[in-house]
DNA sequence: GAATCAATCTGCATGAATTGCGAACAATCA
DNA sequence: TGATTGTTCGCAATTCATGCAGATTGATTC
């Protein structure tokens, strides 16, 4: 399973399960999630929902996926300094970041188990997680003339085509 | 090479290098910085370093370690929502967080060149960094009950041992 | 040793990202 | 429909980090 990723309709269910409230607010969230492969962070989905919904607020949106992360619905994680991003695929995977243009795209690792760790001196980890820098495929080509749309751009990169219809449970 | 600090008269002499001058607050921190192997963050190292030299400023110390940083002597690394780590150890490593004390040990990887990556689809990786969270030595000797210093407390864990001397380019 | 110049230090203001709080509001259930 | 309880929203506060300007001080030259 490399991709797994809750329907809204499943997040309103497991909303309820919890004896949660289902407000219009959260099922804009959950669809624009489940919409979203590209990692958006708080500011890019409250952008986004501020056009489906005007009037919602960033507070709203924090509390959402707040909600999400310790239900477990949701990963959040953060490079280096900014801010932090959301990923609804809940698949065991790691993250790919390109330097040029922000764009992180999904991997899955496979022998994580093999790797020979020197110095853990009797730490005992229990998870691992690798992110990989480099460049993606679209920045590589034109890696001469870098893109224009910075790694800190508020808005999204358009790297990765996420044109294509999105799938759950691939 | 496992582990490969700048000692502070090396620090001097790049300083030296490179036009900038060598101040008494920046030799502080030089000593600071190769006395201390738990990957301080900006304000665990200005509280050291006002009591060495009260009055120095905040400001000093994050322009010293962003110039330390711009120059290659030290490695910036964020945990999350944290702040910002420095780490002197310039070898290439890892690195291992526990979960309950919020100690950081450097580790080394062998192998990374030979994991095995689905859905990269052009994307070309150039380095990788990795993070293994768990339980460090004393944590998990004492796993039943988790010692009481937060993983977020100001000062800095305890957990590994590093009463003992440090060694440059072991 | 004194003069000079430019880099540096410090304190404060500012900024980004996030969280705390309380009053108004609304989803849910009886 | 009414009551209850969780939510939303706006604003203040917090944390971490950076920008700025004036005072200070290394480093170099004389």
């Amino acid at each position: 399973m490399l991709f797994d990723v809750r329907t809204p309709t499943e997040l309103v269910d497991a909303f309820r399960a919890q004896g949660l409230k289902v407000t219009p607010q959260r099922q804009l969230l959950f669809r624009l999630l489940h919409a979203n492969d590209r990692h958006p962070s708080a500011d890019v989905l409250f952008a986004q929902a501020s056009e489906m919904m005007p009037g919602i607020s960033l507070r709203t949106v924090y509390q959402t996926l707040t909600d999400l992360t310790s239900m477990g619905e949701l990963q959040q994680f953060t490079f280096d300094a900014g801010p932090a991003h959301f990923d609804p695929n809940l698949a065991d995977h790691q993250h790919a970041v390109c330097d040029s243009c922000g764009a992180i795209i999904d991997v899955y690792v496979d022998g994580t188990e093999q790797l020979a760790i020197v110095g853990l001196g009797g730490f005992r980890p229990d998870s691992t997680s690798i992110v990989f820098h480099g460049a993606c495929a679209a920045c590589a080509a034109t890696s001469s003339t870098p893109p224009s749309n910075p790694p800190s751009s508020n808005g999204e990169s358009q790297c990765p085509d996420s044109t294509a219809p999105r799938h759950t449970k691939i």
